[in-house]
DNA sequence: CTACGAACTAGACCCGGCTCTAGGTCAAGA
DNA sequence: TCTTGACCTAGAGCCGGGTCTAGTTCGTAG
């Protein structure tokens, strides 16, 4: 299946101009190769890692550190520990992450229980009256 | 208790700078107040203060709409509805925050997973020659 | 033909959130 | 007295991550 940046625009979510931009800073896998006129071709792979990679950044890897992991798998076979490496780690980053998120919604919580009380107790007295 | 901007930077981890760009940018819930020579002090309910907009910006609120909420608290009572929804609408975001980071750690751990099964599979080779 | 839509390149621009600089005040200690 | 260090203001600069523009080139449809 071949698949214009537009198509790939759609299926990823990403904008044709963050496409373009993936691929000046070397986040594509497997060079996208190009069709009649110069025009980029993709494949349902480059989607693919495309949606990886969108979950990299999601997930707050900075591009460069992308970067990095796409040029290991594009060497091919035989760096299989220094990929592990950087996913290890960023799994680490990412378990902190979720620690620190949890720790803001428990206070948010408490906020918004609190300030739930307040707004009801007004409204009940409001009743009362 | 009275603290110098520099002792308020140690405990709350934020920059001296940073200090100043919030209380421009408007996130002081009772404006600081100067003692001799201009300089600012702070009191422990500043500091409470600025963890708790620390939490909010960790977890995504942008500064303007912690501006917003901080407008609220200064302007007092009367208008708790208006920062439950705040509070309501952030924690909803920071929800949907910690679902996005759980499926893109999913993702990571399948990925270690199968690294180090490879990795592991190769050592094994090289043990068995 | 021509005109539209989608693609191309290179490079300028934008935004949020700080961070740093320049130039100055002030108080305490050597 | 001189120096040091912490502070002050206003405003410039930086970084990451895109986003947008200008000026072209295609291929297809009217």
């Amino acid at each position: 299946m071949q698949l214009s940046i537009g198509q790939v625009a759609e299926r990823t979510g990403l904008s044709v101009h963050a496409l373009r931009f993936y691929e000046k800073e070397g986040i594509l896998a497997h060079q996208v190769h190009r069709g009649p006129g110069g025009r980029r071709v993709y494949t349902q792979q480059d989607v693919d890692w495309l949606r990886m990679c969108i979950m990299l950044r999601m997930s707050g890897m900075p591009v460069p550190e992308i970067r990095r992991y796409t040029e290991l798998v594009r060497q091919g076979d035989g760096n299989e520990l220094q990929r592990l490496d950087i996913l290890k780690e960023h799994q680490e980053r990412v378990r902190q992450q979720m620690v620190q998120l949890q720790e803001c919604m428990d206070l948010i919580t408490y906020k918004v229980g609190k300030y739930e009380d307040y707004v009801n107790s007004i409204a009940a007295k409001a009743v009362g009256q």
